[in-house]
DNA sequence: CAGAAAAATGAATGATTATTCATTCAGAAT
DNA sequence: ATTCTGAATGAATAATCATTCATTTTTCTG
């Protein structure tokens, strides 16, 4: 690699820095003042720099807005795949490795969560963010259910379907994110783990019993 | 009752009315272009009426918004009442008809939840907001969990816990709740219906067989 | 019907805030 | 050492929008 190239690989890097120190201090504010009130200068200001900086490495907060949705979602994709991949091969541990990741703190934490009931609660009216979260969503749900189809073909279970297993389970989950979120106080991680282990139990009791 | 009495209950109705209209057209423009984009400008013209009427009314766009939440709160928690009161008497039936309530359309509505997101997006950020919600959420849990207690007392069940079993429905009704908002073409009213059933037969199988 | 009271209007105001841009700064190249 | 380049600043600008208020319209009263 020759010196040009190694520079503007540097350079690169700086660049790439300040952005993903912007969208971790816009994650915070989404988090501290919600979507609505969150301005340019908070975000500036959270991250210890000046006001035009935003405009300078994103054009324009829409712009700032939608980076910072992708980033959580891929933080959240490789987290799920690394869980996968991380997990006993069997059907029901990998299964249960994504259950638990994701109330795991590195998952369930409440300004990561804030950021996707932010940008939810807006979805409907930006394409843009069903777009990207809408990817995620896809994902997760067809894994799950070929998880769950094929817990159900390992047991021979009748007692339910792949789709209401699946159906079942990634509510709960999108659930308990909602309560972690509104309810820091009572809301118990072990308490929630325990719900969906006592929903495993009851529905494939030859797997997690 | 006099006639001056008459006269002010008609005004009174007429502001009552007013202000419901807005309400209504809120719920539709947050809907429609989310909190953080929603103006007053889009309230009146959704109602049909002028610029400074919002104002008029209700003082402030900050107050216009706690009313349109205290509003959809009260509406649900009326629903909430009325299924309990009409339902058949017996824990088992009581429990499953406020889960059929949650997945009826005149609560699962797409305007009526991107208001409830909307708001839960924006709670940590807004004390104001999670007051409201959370009484609803607070009196909902209750009423769960003492009829979760009741089924599982009636039939001896031992393989869940009252908290679990609450934990477990709960979640799941918000989870279907989101997956409502944000995927209404591919979500399934009838489907998710079927988790329900199916988580109930499979826990409390002496009442939901 | 006249006049008073309340409701509604919509143009004007003021505050907030995204965006721009002339200037400064830091570091690399010559 | 000097020049050059891209990054960063922050004051100025422009757009948006909540709020106000003088005026008009509607509704009620005697």
């Amino acid at each position: 690699m020759g010196e040009v190239a190694e520079k503007e690989d540097r350079r690169a890097r700086a660049r790439l820095a300040r952005r993903e120190q912007l969208i971790a201090a816009t994650v915070k504010c989404i988090a501290r003042k919600g979507l609505s009130s969150m301005t340019l200068s908070d975000v500036a200001s959270q991250a210890g720099l000046s006001q035009g900086i935003v405009n300078l490495h994103f054009d324009s907060k829409e712009n700032l807005l939608n980076e910072t949705l992708r980033h959580v979602a891929d933080d959240y994709r490789i987290q799920f795949q690394r869980a996968l991949s991380r997990a006993e091969p069997t059907p029901a541990a990998r299964l249960q490795a994504v259950l638990e990741l994701d109330l795991k703190p590195s998952v369930c934490d409440r300004n990561k969560l804030a950021v996707w009931f932010a940008f939810w609660g807006e979805s409907k009216a930006r394409p843009a963010y069903r777009k990207i979260s809408g990817e995620v969503d896809q994902d997760y749900d067809n894994d799950m259910k070929r998880l769950c189809a094929d817990v159900i073909e390992e047991g021979g279970y009748e007692n339910v379907t792949a789709e209401a297993a699946t159906e079942a389970l990634t509510s709960m989950t999108y659930g308990m994110w909602l309560s972690c979120l509104i309810n820091p106080q009572s809301w118990d991680r072990k308490a929630a783990k325990d719900a969906i282990m006592s929903y495993l139990r009851n529905v494939f009791p030859d797997h997690y019993a």
